[in-house]
DNA sequence: TGATGTGAACTTCTTCACAGCC
DNA sequence: GGCTGTGAAGAAGTTCACATCA
């Protein structure tokens, strides 16, 4: 039991959409897209670019896909060889036909009258979302909230993995945070683009996080996890996610009943 | 420029929604609404409560509410006392169109041919939101997470404010974060009840999300954000919202260029 | 038989366009 | 004249229902 919430606290976001549409194409794999990019320069919330890619796959999907792929792992984890999308929908709380229509937009994984192989998914899944290859992060901000989410992201992940953070603070750099040296934020540019980050972490305070982004991005930044409470102005074709507790706290609010629920 | 997102990565939300319709009604102050709840027990991500109230207001324009309310502080610090819809679009890249349909769920707060008086506003949307009364909030889990939120909450809001920080840690209880003890989870219910908190954060490891959750729910919680990697599962009337760091990061993954946008 | 894959119906949300009022 | 407030149109996303195929 439990119904969904749009989440909506993110802001603003730019960029193309690389996937295919329901055809078998390229599969929606983080490039084979357009280079170009986005259309307005409004808070759509859910639009995306208009770019050269025949069907697109919505956002909204796309924001499915990383769900399943944990679910396919806990039930590959837990010996299933073969999974249905009821399954999943057991798992995930969306629909079994929402599920096969977001993995249906990347080609058919499935087999009919019996369901999805469960590692043949998660490749397919992890191919689509590009973690087939580690995806290099840089983390901006080390103070207490960035050195919380470098901790939480390596002792954790590999596929999407924080390599290196900067900070401006001189009684920060050369500290270390899980084995990362802490880099000052002069070398940002250098570092990203010796490394070739494309997606980047930005836990500064609000003030000094859109002069962030805008070295991020001319760094070669094209996707930004935003946790400063502002809204990043980016040119088309860079995607930012923003986290913002206090939006969060301030929606929730909201939907606090006044009664103890005594009904 | 920065099309939009639709953030996704949160999953359930059981709730029942309280505003009223387009009528000037009452105001869809957080009481007010049907005590009852909610319907599926899916991840619907929009949908909420067939319950009594009248006209629902949209999830999706709740979560931008606090966006408009913080651009309107904002004006307001810059001694502007009028703003229009099209002011309040160009500080949160929402359109106008957007703003007025959003604010009008709750009535008619503006002047036609003039626009809306920040201050009465600010107000309003306070008091929509039921922010007009401090809203107390708990914490469960006082790791880095945990201590990171509560510093940044405490440094920084009134209205929606972390007063209650719990861990079961034996070695974190009786430390202090900004000011606040940190309490056992033993104590969790009977702290939670007697402050009347409605209104929990959750940020212990996944493996205990679940059980604390439940705990909460029990002590009356209705509103719970949850930091976990895991889908709570939570009776109908409460509502959750999920931040969780590798699912953004691995949606994000899919939007990045391959090339350096050299185009 | 059984679960996928998918067009069509439906629902929800956004944008348009303009009447209404200051 | 200008900006709000809002019905109507349009777009996007979800659910339905079933043909399809192992």
């Amino acid at each position: 039991m439990a119904a969904r919430v749009p989440d909506p606290g993110d802001p603003q976001r730019t960029g193309r959409s690389p996937g295919p549409g329901g055809e078998p194409g390229p599969y929606g794999e983080p490039d084979g897209a357009p280079g170009s990019a986005v259309p307005s320069e409004a808070n759509d919330d859910s639009r995306v670019a208009a770019a050269p890619a025949p069907a697109r796959v919505p956002d909204v999907a796309i924001r499915r896909l990383p769900v399943y792929l944990r679910a396919l792992e806990e039930l590959r984890a837990e010996d299933h060889e073969i999974v249905s999308s009821a399954d999943l929908a057991a798992r995930t709380g969306y629909s079994s036909e929402q599920i096969r229509k977001d993995l249906a937009y990347f080609g058919a994984f499935g087999t009919r009258g019996v369901g999805y192989r469960c590692d043949v998914l998660v490749d397919r899944l992890r191919h689509i979302l590009g973690l087939d290859r580690e995806v290099p992060i840089a983390l901006v901000g080390a103070g207490h909230l960035g050195t919380a989410l470098v901790r939480y992201n390596r002792t954790r992940h590999r596929d999407v993995r924080i390599v290196a953070v900067f900070d401006s603070d001189p009684g920060r750099i050369g500290q270390e945070i899980e084995g990362l040296v802490i880099q000052p934020a002069e070398a940002m540019e250098a570092v990203i683009r010796e490394a070739g980050i494309k997606l980047a972490v930005i836990a500064v305070p609000a003030a000094a996080a859109q002069e962030v982004a805008r070295r991020l991005v001319e760094a070669g930044v094209t996707a930004i996890l935003n946790f400063a409470p502002v809204s990043l102005q980016v040119p088309p074709g860079v995607v930012v996610q923003n986290v913002d507790l206090t939006l969060e706290l301030q929606s929730l609010a909201y939907y606090i009943r006044p009664e103890p629920a005594t009904g």
